[in-house]
DNA sequence: TACGTTCTGGACGGAACAGTCAAGAACCTC
DNA sequence: GAGGTTCTTGACTGTTCCGTCCAGAACGTA
């Protein structure tokens, strides 16, 4: 019928994405993004309306992206979640100090540089958060069941600890890392754990 | 000897520390400033410097008066160690829980924003954090002194672990605060601490 | 191959941006 | 009150910003 696009969408989304996330919203400006994706702002205009349109649509994308991988990573059998929730708070804590450039999480940028003035992004980032936050619940709950961390104390508290202490080991990375090790943090919440 | 300055100079860095504070660093412009504060460009440049040493200024007075004020909060006698610590986790979760407006802590924000592109911002940012975390550590060895805490764990990694938790507490108050509250998260955290 | 449709690239307009500067105002000292 | 110095105001420059628009290119269909 028409011409078609020549440009991948998913990959000229991640360039965006990247973008976005070195130097935050207010920071780029639309030939930033031109450049980095190499497409004219007709293209970009017209496939994605405008900045801010741009935005939300890449930090959805993210916060999807990321929710997932974490369902990924804490979904399973009750037999191993303990494991499993040990592996991915030592993880996060070590991917964030191998964070050389410090860019961080974006979830995290885009909430603190945003929140207060858009409410989309408000609410996208809430969402996420409750969500990250009802997946470490059920983690919890199922290294419960497996008698790895004691019974009677309530997963919705702990998976609220949980994220609290990532979503900080997040915010101290962004600082040059290091406060008494990124990785020490994380084992320290997990030595707290009530064991039975 | 000549005509004085006819501005309060701590009036006029507080209220550009609060535009900054609202609007970010790249998107605070200097007319933003200008009106934020009612002085003329002469004024601010002559004063000031330009819009990012400005910005230093603010950034550095914040993270005094934030470690000042968690000085104060946590320095004492052995005696009522545990109580101030207590008071103060509790406190910054209500705090935070309360910031109808989100703006959240400044130094957070700032980090975010900043740490990745401004090396002055990030040391300023990390000296904050590693001071913080000191106060607090300080702190907890006093409550071990007076028997409230267990006295077999090393207080620096209780503290990196504290410090995340309040970090995080701010980072998720950002996305409107509420994964089963913030002060559910502050009394939890309190609650795994290693009782005698 | 010819046509209609959509995509592309970049030029363009008007607004906002950071920072400079000069003319006049305000003050202190003498 | 006169002189010298600093502060204030706001106009100004040149750049960068966002978003629009159009001429031409690329494609599917007939």
């Amino acid at each position: 019928m028409a011409r078609p696009r020549s440009f991948d969408q998913d990959a000229v989304l991640g360039a965006v994405r990247d973008q976005f996330w070195a130097t935050g919203y207010a920071g780029t400006s639309v030939d930033d993004i031109r450049a980095a994706t190499g497409l004219g702002k007709g293209s970009l205009y017209g496939a994605f309306g405008d900045k801010h349109n741009l935005f939300l649509r890449v930090f959805d994308d993210y916060c999807t992206a990321l929710t997932e991988a974490v369902r990924q990573a804490l979904d399973g059998p009750d037999a191993g979640a303990y494991g499993r929730l040990r592996g991915h708070v030592l993880a996060v804590a070590d991917a964030t100090a191998s964070d050389v450039c410090l860019r961080g999480c974006l979830l995290a940028k885009a909430t603190a540089e945003l929140a207060a003035q858009d409410t989309a992004v408000a609410a996208r980032g809430r969402q996420t958060f409750e969500a990250l936050e009802e997946l470490i619940a059920s983690c919890v709950a199922a290294a419960q069941r497996a008698g790895d961390i004691k019974a009677d104390s309530d997963p919705a508290r702990l998976a609220g600890l949980l994220l609290a202490v990532l979503r900080g080991i997040e915010a101290l990375g962004k600082g040059g890392s290091s406060p008494s090790s990124l990785r020490a943090i994380a084992e320290t919440a997990l030595a707290v754990l009530p064991r039975p």
